[in-house]
Formats: C-alpha cells, sequence, structure tokens
RNA sequence: GGGCUCGUAGCUCAGUUGGUUAGAGCGCACGCCUGAUAAGCGUGAGGUCGGAAGUUCGACUCUUCCCGGGCCCA
C-alpha cells in the first residue's frame, strides 16, 4: 500500500480533536482562573443569581487569626466549599461569609514577646493597636490562602470579632443572659503569677523540672469518727485506749497549701487499711490505701517489722464523710462545713497515700470537688503571694514560697509530720517572671449551667440536653459525645485577666457592688457598637453608658470604676450566630456547622450555651464533624516528630484541584492518613478523570446538540446502556453528595470513568466514531450519549474539582454548555446538578447487561489466552464463538446480535451456538478475514468493494461519500 | 485514668437485618496496542477482615477482654 493511499484513509477518519490539554498543568493554570473570578466577581454574581431562591446556610467557624494555613484548614475550608458549591448547583441560596477569631492570648502573647522590653511602658490600648495589627494582617494572609483552594465567598466583607458591630452583637447577647440571672460572680482558682501580679492562661505557662517538699503527714482522725471506724472495723479498740493517735495519712509537694486544707479525698473504689506503728516513741495508726503501704513506710524509713497491718480492708467510700482535725488551724476559717472525708475518682495509687490533701482555693481538682461538696473557696493568699490574716499567727503575711520550713517544723513539732523528703517534678512557670506559679482563688465571672432560667423551669444544661435531640449530628454519634460533655460540664468561667479581648461590661462602686443588668449592657453594646471596645479603655463610665442612662440605687456617676476582665473568646465566637446571622440577615437556627470533632467541645457546646441563653434554640439544625490528620502510620502530625505535612507547599507543588480531590476522596469522618506521597497518588485519580473528559470531549468537537442529538428510542444498544450508566451515576452521586458523603461521590465517580467509560464504553466505541461516516446516524448516537456524559460529569465535579471543571467548561464552548441563561455559560459554578432522566430506566436492563458484561469477560480472558500464545496480538485479530449451554441465553444473546457482541469485545466476528455441556463455552481463534486498511478490523466485507478491495463494505462506503 | 471514636489487600474505599470460596479501583508484575500516545487495553499476584476468647449450625458483621491509633478531658 502506498503512503499516500494510507494517508488518504487516515485523514478520513474522525479522531478525538480538542484544546482541552492532556497535561493539567494545574499550578499555572489555576491561578489564572482565580484571577478571572475575581475580576468577573463571580461570588457576587452568583449570590445575585440565587437571590430570590431559597436559602441554605452554612456559617463559618472562626479560624485563629494566627500563622499560615495548615492540613486542617484545608481540610475543614474545601469541605465547606464542597458543600457550598454543592448546594448551590442544587438551586439554593447558599452564601459564605467566612470569619476570624481575633481576640485572645496566643496573638497578645504573640505581639508582647515581638514588643519585648518595651511592653511594660506601653498602655493597654497601645498593645490592643499591636494585637489588632497583628489579627488583621493574618486575616488577609489567610483569605489569599484559602481563596487559593478556589474557595468562594464573601472575603471582602469576612466577620471578624475585633469589629464593632460583632462586638456589639455578643453584648447583646449577654444581656440576655445577664437579664435571665445567668451571669454570676465567684472566687476559683487559677494560675497566678506572683512575680507579675496577674493570671495567667495555659499558654504562658513554661513547665520546668524543679525540686518540691514531699512530705507525709498525719491529720488526726476526730473523736466520734474514730469510734466509726472502730466499728467498721478497720481500728482496733484496744488501740484507742492505748492512747495510739488515729490519723488519715496525706501526702503534698505544696506544703503552703496545708493552711487553706478543708478536706481530705479518697477514692471510692480504692481498698483502704489501717497500719499501726511507733513515730517519735508515740504510737500511730493511719489509714492508707493499701496498694501505697510499702511505699509510705519506706518514705518513712520503717522496716517491715516496725509496723502492721489491721486485718480488714474497705474501700474508699465507707470513709465518706468521716470528720478529722486540722493539723495546726483550730477553726474552721470558712462559713461552710469542712474538714471531713470526700469522695473523689481522680485520686490514684500512682503515688501519695491514696488520700489527697484538699484546699479548694488552690487546685482546679479541689475547687470542683469543694464544690461538689459544698466547700468554701478558701484562698488566703494575696496578689503578691503573703497568706492574709485568716491563717494561723506564725503565717501571716509569709510569701507562701518561703514557708515551706516553718511549716514542716510546726508539723514536726506536734509530730504529724511522717515523713520529709523531696522530689523533682515538672511545674508551671510563669513565662515572663520565670518564677514558679502558684493556684490562687480570684473573683470570676461565670454563666451558670444549673440555674433555671425564668419562666421555662429549665436550665442552660437541661435545654440543652434536650435540644441536642432535635439537631442533626453527622456522624451519629456525635450526639453521644456532645451530651457527655453537656451532663459533666461544670459553670463556664467567662472571664479573663488579659487586655487583648472584648472588656466584660461591668461597673464597681466603691463598697465593691457590681455595675450588671441587662439594660447596662444593652447601653454599653450601643456604645462599643460604634467606637469599638477600644473606648472602654478611654472613655468615661458616662460615655459608655450614655448621657440618659439611669443607674440603679447605690452607683452613681463619681463612685464607677470600671472592671477590666475580658471574654472568654470562646464566648465571642459562641455569639457568631447573632452577630453574623442578625448582619446578613439570616434566620437562626442555621442550616449547618461544619468543623473538626474536637469543635464539640469547643464552638459548638459554646454556641449552643449563649443561643439557649438568648432565644432558647440551638444555632444550628445539623452539625457535620470531620476528624484530623495523622501521617502514613496513623500517628498524629507534628513538626517535632518531623512527620508534618506543610499545606502551602502541597498546593504550590500538585495545584488546589489535587489537594480538593485528595480531600474529598478519604472519609472525614475518621483520621485521614496524610503525607506528601499519598497526596501525590492522588494525582493518577486526577489524570484519569481528566483524561476521561478529555477524550469526551475531542469527540463531540463536531458535535452541536441542539441539531445532531438523536433521541434515546433512537440510540444504538451500546449507547442506550452508556445512559443508564449515566443516569444511575447520577442518582447515585447525588444521593451521596446529599449526605455530604464525599469520598463515596469521588469513588463512584472514578470508578465510572475507569471501568463504564475507559475500560468499556470508550474503548468500544472508537471503531464507531473513528470510522463511520462524520454525519451518520451511528456516530451521532454516541455522541449525543458522549456529550450528555461528559455534561453531565463536569456537573458533578464542579463542587471539587473547582477549577477543571471550570477549565473543561469553558472549552466546551458556548455550543455545548448554553442552557438559556447566560450565565450558565460563564462559568459552570453557576450551573445545576445534573438530574436523573425518568425516562431512561436503567433498573428495567440491567440483568440483561450483566449477563452481556458476563460474556464480555469470558471473551477478553480467552482472548487473553491467544495473545499470551502469540495466535494474536490485539483482539481484532480473533473470530470468538459462544457455545451456549441453555437455549434461554442463546435466545438472549441472539436477540442482542451477534455484531454487538463482536464490537463490545473489539473482535473481528462472533458466532453464537448451541452446545456446550452444563455451562457456557467460549473458544477464539485467528480470525480467516482480510484487515481492513482504514479500520483495521478483520472483517468478512473486506474485498467486498471493486473501487477499494483493502477496505471492509463500511469503510469503502464513507470513503466513497468522502470522495464525492 | 475517663468519655467518644477508629483499626478489611501496599494505598483509597465497598461489604445490606450475621449465611455459600471477603469485593472494587489504584499501585505493582507481566503482556498487548501505537489512530486518546508523558495516553489506551488485557491478565495476574496480593487481605482470613488489629489480636484472643465467647455466643451461634454459621461472624468481617453480636458480646467480653487485650493491642495499637485519634479527638476531648483529667
Amino acid at each position: 500500500m502506498s503512503e499516500e493511499r494510507k494517508n488518504i484513509y487516515k485523514d478520513s477518519i474522525n479522531l478525538p480533536k480538542t484544546d482541552f490539554a492532556m497535561k493539567a498543568d494545574l499550578v499555572s493554570r489555576e491561578p489564572v482562573m482565580r484571577k478571572k473570578w475575581a475580576k468577573d466577581e463571580i461570588y457576587g454574581k452568583i449570590r445575585k443569581a440565587r437571590q430570590n431562591a431559597p436559602l441554605y446556610i452554612l456559617h463559618d467557624g472562626p479560624p485563629y487569626a494566627n500563622g499560615d494555613i495548615h492540613m486542617g484548614h484545608v481540610i475543614n475550608k474545601v469541605l465547606k466549599d464542597i458543600v457550598v458549591k454543592y448546594k448551590t448547583m442544587q438551586g439554593f441560596d447558599a452564601p459564605y461569609i467566612p470569619g476570624w477569631d481575633c481576640h485572645g492570648l496566643p496573638i497578645e502573647a504573640k505581639v508582647m514577646t515581638e514588643l519585648g522590653d518595651s511592653a511594660p511602658s506601653m498602655s493597654k490600648t497601645e498593645i490592643r493597636q499591636r494585637c489588632k495589627k497583628y489579627a488583621s494582617n493574618f486575616v488577609k494572609i489567610q483569605g489569599k490562602q484559602f481563596q487559593n483552594l478556589g474557595i468562594f465567598g464573601d472575603f471582602e466583607n469576612p466577620y471578624l470579632t475585633l469589629k464593632p458591630q460583632y462586638e456589639a452583637g455578643i453584648l447583646e447577647v449577654f444581656a440576655e443572659l445577664v437579664g435571665k440571672g445567668l451571669v454570676y460572680k465567684q472566687l476559683r482558682p487559677i494560675h497566678w503569677s506572683i512575680g507579675c501580679e496577674t493570671a495567667l492562661a495555659e499558654a504562658e505557662l513554661e513547665y520546668k523540672d524543679i525540686p518540691s517538699p514531699s512530705i507525709h503527714v498525719n491529720f488526726p482522725v476526730a473523736k466520734d469518727s474514730i469510734e466509726k471506724l472502730v466499728q467498721l472495723g478497720l481500728v482496733e479498740r484496744q488501740a484507742t485506749s492505748d492512747g495510739a493517735r488515729i490519723c488519715f495519712m496525706i501526702w503534698t509537694t505544696t506544703p503552703w497549701t496545708l493552711a487553706a486544707n478543708l478536706a481530705v479525698a479518697v477514692n471510692p473504689a480504692l481498698e483502704y487499711v489501717a497500719v499501726s506503728y511507733k513515730h517519735n516513741g508515740e504510737n500511730f495508726v493511719s489509714i492508707v490505701a493499701k496498694e501505697r503501704l510499702t511505699a509510705i513506710a519506706a518514705a518513712g524509713k520503717l522496716q517491715e517489722s516496725d509496723y502492721k497491718v489491721s486485718g480488714r480492708t474497705i474501700t474508699g467510700s465507707e470513709l465518706e464523710g468521716l470528720r478529722y482535725r486540722h493539723p495546726f488551724v483550730d477553726k474552721n476559717p470558712t462559713e461552710k462545713d469542712a474538714y471531713k472525708v470526700i469522695l473523689a475518682n481522680y485520686v490514684t495509687t500512682e503515688d501519695g497515700t491514696g488520700l489527697v490533701h484538699i484546699a479548694p482555693g488552690h487546685g482546679i481538682e479541689d475547687y470542683m470537688s469543694g464544690q461538689k461538696y459544698g466547700l468554701a473557696v478558701y484562698s488566703p493568699v494575696n496578689d503578691k503571694g503573703c497568706y492574709d490574716s485568716t491563717v494561723p499567727d506564725w503565717l501571716i503575711g509569709k510569701n507562701v514560697l518561703e514557708v515551706e520550713d516553718p511549716v514542716n517544723n510546726k508539723l514536726a513539732e506536734l509530730g504529724l509530720l511522717f515523713s520529709k523528703g523531696t522530689l523533682t517534678h515538672s511545674y508551671p512557670h510563669c513565662w515572663r517572671s520565670k518564677g514558679p506559679v502558684i493556684f490562687r482563688a480570684t473573683e470570676q465571672w461565670f454563666i451558670s449551667v444549673d440555674r433555671e432560667l425564668p419562666g421555662t423551669g429549665k436550665s442552660l444544661r437541661n435545654m440543652a440536653l434536650e435540644s441536642v435531640k432535635s439537631v442533626k449530628w453527622i456522624p451519629g454519634w456525635g450526639q453521644k459525645r456532645i451530651e457527655g460533655m453537656l451532663e459533666s460540664r461544670p459553670d463556664w468561667c467567662i472571664s479573663r485577666q488579659r487586655s487583648w479581648g472584648l472588656p466584660i461590661p461591668v461597673f464597681v462602686n466603691s463598697d465593691g457592688k457590681s455595675l450588671l443588668t441587662k439594660e447596662s449592657v444593652l447601653a454599653i453594646s450601643k456604645h462599643i457598637g460604634q467606637k469599638g471596645s477600644d473606648c472602654w479603655f478611654t472613655d468615661s463610665p458616662q460615655e459608655i453608658l450614655g448621657k440618659d442612662f439611669v443607674l440603679p440605687a447605690g452607683f452613681s456617676w463619681d463612685n464607677l470604676k470600671k472592671e477590666e476582665n475580658i471574654f472568654d473568646v470562646w464566648f465571642e465566637s459562641g455569639c457568631s450566630w447573632y452577630s453574623v446571622a442578625k448582619n446578613a440577615g439570616w434566620p437562626v437556627p442555621v442550616d449547618l456547622y461544619l468543623e473538626g470533632s474536637d469543635q464539640h467541645r469547643g464552638w459548638f457546646q459554646l454556641s449552643m450555651l449563649p443561643a439557649l441563653g438568648a432565644i432558647e434554640k440551638p444555632p444550628f439544625k445539623a452539625v457535620l464533624t470531620h476528624g484530623f490528620t495523622v501521617d502514613e502510620k496513623g500517628v498524629k502530625q507534628s513538626k517535632s516528630l518531623g512527620n508534618y505535612v506543610n499545606a502551602q507547599d502541597e498546593i504550590s507543588k500538585y495545584g488546589a484541584d489535587i489537594l480538593r480531590l485528595w480531600v474529598a476522596s478519604v472519609n472525614y469522618q475518621e483520621d485521614m492518613r496524610c503525607n506528601d506521597e499519598l497526596i501525590g497518588r492522588t494525582q493518577d485519580s486526577y489524570r484519569k478523570i481528566r483524561n476521561t473528559l478529555r477524550y469526551l470531549m475531542g469527540n463531540i468537537t463536531d458535535y452541536d446538540p441542539q441539531k445532531d442529538a438523536v433521541e434515546y428510542g433512537q440510540m444504538h444498544e451500546i449507547d442506550k446502556w452508556a445512559m443508564q450508566q449515566l443516569q444511575k451515576l447520577i442518582a447515585e452521586v447525588t444521593a451521596n453528595y446529599d449526605e455530604f458523603a464525599f469520598h463515596r461521590v469521588f469513588s463512584l465517580i472514578f470508578n465510572f470513568c475507569t471501568i463504564e467509560m475507559s475500560s468499556i464504553y470508550m474503548d468500544v466505541m472508537k471503531d464507531r466514531m473513528y470510522c463511520d461516516a462524520a454525519k451518520s446516524l451511528s456516530r451521532r448516537s454516541g455522541q449525543t450519549a458522549m456529550y450528555k456524559i461528559l455534561d453531565a460529569l463536569v456537573r458533578m465535579l464542579a463542587p471539587i474539582l473547582v477549577h477543571t471543571a471550570e477549565e473543561a467548561w469553558a472549552v466546551m464552548g458556548s455550543s455545548l454548555v448554553a442552557r438559556g441563561s447566560s450565565l450558565e455559560t460563564e462559568s459552570v459554578h453557576f450551573a445545576r446538578m445534573p438530574a436523573v432522566d425518568n425516562s431512561i430506566d436503567w433498573k428495567k436492563d440491567a440483568a440483561k447487561w450483566e449477563k452481556i458484561m458476563q460474556v464480555r469477560n469470558d471473551c477478553l480472558l480467552i482472548l487473553e489466552g491467544l495473545r499470551q500464545n502469540k495466535e494474536i496480538t490485539s483482539n481484532q485479530q480473533a473470530s470468538v464463538t459462544i457455545e451456549c449451554a441453555n437455549e434461554e441465553e442463546l435466545k438472549e444473546l441472539e436477540k442482542f446480535g451477534a455484531e454487538k457482541m463482536a464490537a463490545l469485545c473489539i473482535v473481528s466476528e462472533v458466532k453464537f451456538i448451541a452446545g456446550g455441556k452444563d455451562k457456557r463455552v467460549v473458544t477464539a481463534q485467528k480470525s480467516s478475514h482480510q484487515k481492513c486498511q482504514r479500520c483495521w478490523n478483520y472483517w468478512p466485507t473486506v474485498g467486498h468493494s471493486e473501487k477499494y478491495p483493502d477496505l471492509c463494505s463500511r469503510c469503502a462506503e464513507v470513503v466513497t461519500e468522502i470522495k464525492n
């Protein structure tokens, strides 16, 4: 055959042609697209286009305005964007207003570090200005980084917790809570830096190993309780008459807190015994945990022969309520009951005696137990770390860090110091003064979760536990999780002793009485809403409250002092449902909150409480949570472990669509394994999807859906099959999008591209698309199917592959994408999700096609045998005989047609015959026919044409037509 | 230590109310094609379902315990 003739044939073939490049080149292509979106103000246009559509509100949880974004941000924001884009494509008006948490300690701490030595000379207002600048800078940086992921939203007008208007919203919610009597002031232990005379947050603590005193102390059991111990059988009556000192033995590393001791805690489940021994010549019987006996004896340098253990063992729960005498405080300094044994689960046998000395004013657990047992929050220590006058004379005025010896000496003098040693352990220190931190109770503001709201008969806790049931939690176990947290949570401490935040709007008069009413808060909110919270530090009380504000009795303008506590930032972000929704005109509850599962304790819970307090409704209808990234072994990622994935690097290396596809491909409800390799592997899936789109596009360049469409009823059998598979795909993809099961969406689409399209349909269709006459009905039939598949695929991919879908949409051009609206032509993100064509019943033919595909698989397997024996190279060279074991099957296959089966298997020819023994038998051999020089098929009709003896009759016809 | 949660082939996922030899795709190996070509097709090898015990005629699916992760607390 001459070269010339070969070229003629090749030129007569309809090969795929498209501008949709095989190489994605996402890294350089994506930014161009984003610029165009920004220039065209696509987000604003989408909003406008949907302005009369039903609302779907996903309310963004504010990330902290600090640092570059990491994988956690990527997952969270991409998931949100997929939801928003999908809902938009389903016809909803789904706005997305991003927000940032701007106040709080991490920023203040960072700024203080940057300021260094100049910090102490600066005013609060100056420091706050720096903080504001710092936060605003990161809002810009992160906003840019989020948009680089292809996220659409109102990034020009995000909600920021530092905006005056937002702050006013917080105060309006707070006013409601105040009005309902939920806000109160109480002592509570916090970390206190003596050097800086300030409260410290967890983040301001530095843990250092230091030696501390380690002492075992005997607390004498009160007389009536000794009798009880005898009755319990723990102490022998003999011992009481022998004059032995019966004691509860405790262990502590902070002797200075003993002065504030109000109780002794035991674990209800642990076993306790009484041990008798001699100490400095006196007889003792001490109650200790059985498990700690040996260690205690060793600490007191007792040999095994030196002590005797009571026969009986009792559990801690039996000790509850027994009383003791304080070793050196004669009279209980508080108004409330004290000096008794209480129960606490946190008491362990890891160290100590199994009995824990409790000072509710000097430890968080102590405080919690104290609340439970109605103990006072006794904290006889002032700002400078010195005892006040309520302690015994010999301690008054002394610095608590310098009383180790006096306390030990006093205990020794009383004969109650069982042992004295030192212990090195990790202890918190102040990050600025570097000195050890103490726990000390100061006055804090709380929101009560157990007080009843007026007129409801319910507390916030009751309401929360009830309303949790009306919220849809995705996944479902989220409900159990948050319920557990709500059941056990203490009152919410909302005050912080810092500068960078919204001041708690409280005035105090000269008697120390607080001015905090619904009216006062609302008045302040009005002022702050206009001037911002800086005005709290600059304006006078009268300016802040307004001239017309009427002071309640007992207050006058000349004796009002501002408090300087600020709100816990969680209260600020917990009011976003109000501040943001009010401004945007959204109905509350909103449709969806979507955050990491750590927010069950955080934002979800702390949004519910203010909302329930203010409007008696939860702020959301549904809450979706995702897990966290772990490394390839499933271990938490951290910079120190070196298994950290830098999100910025990944984005700039692979492009946003790869990251997005990765997010969509994994089950976010669990931990997500993540490293560079795993993200890189997503490229393989991406390429398969991209090439599928490319091939479909290439085959419909000469197709016009307006003129060339073939009706479903007129379509080729195999095209009908493809159309049916498409309907099935659309139904399943949509259902999974609706359930936020994006990894199933991915898997469905990807498998559709790989199996139904690439491996079956597109392979089979080559002959018809390339070789049939360009305008033939058979080719148009295939094009119609391919067009519909392409169109649907691009739409279904759009929420995930935002850039690639847009690129495909653009290449497809207006002739292929127009749907009446010019906006739809402009961007795929205006388009609608495809809907199932109800006139196509994909379920009806499913069984038939399953059988046919089975036969096809049998054929391919036999052909592979021929190929390995080198009898054939391509399947086109083979003739296949299918022997059917039963008549029904034979009929069924004959009805389908041998020619179609040959096309489906891409072989020379297929024969169906009756036979086979008990199952279908497929045999194949090299075809005896000639190869058509145009279509390369070994068809019986090759040579039939006189004019083109090297062609099959189909090709001869097509070529003749072209020549004419 | 507590609450919630996860553990199916190298990877990402399916496995319906417990029921025949545990599936898919990717990756890998081998082969084919060279008219989707830094593409495409086929075949194959890989799990006994984290481990142990139990319930059951029968468990990846139920129970208990253990091991190893994660989030949140302490």
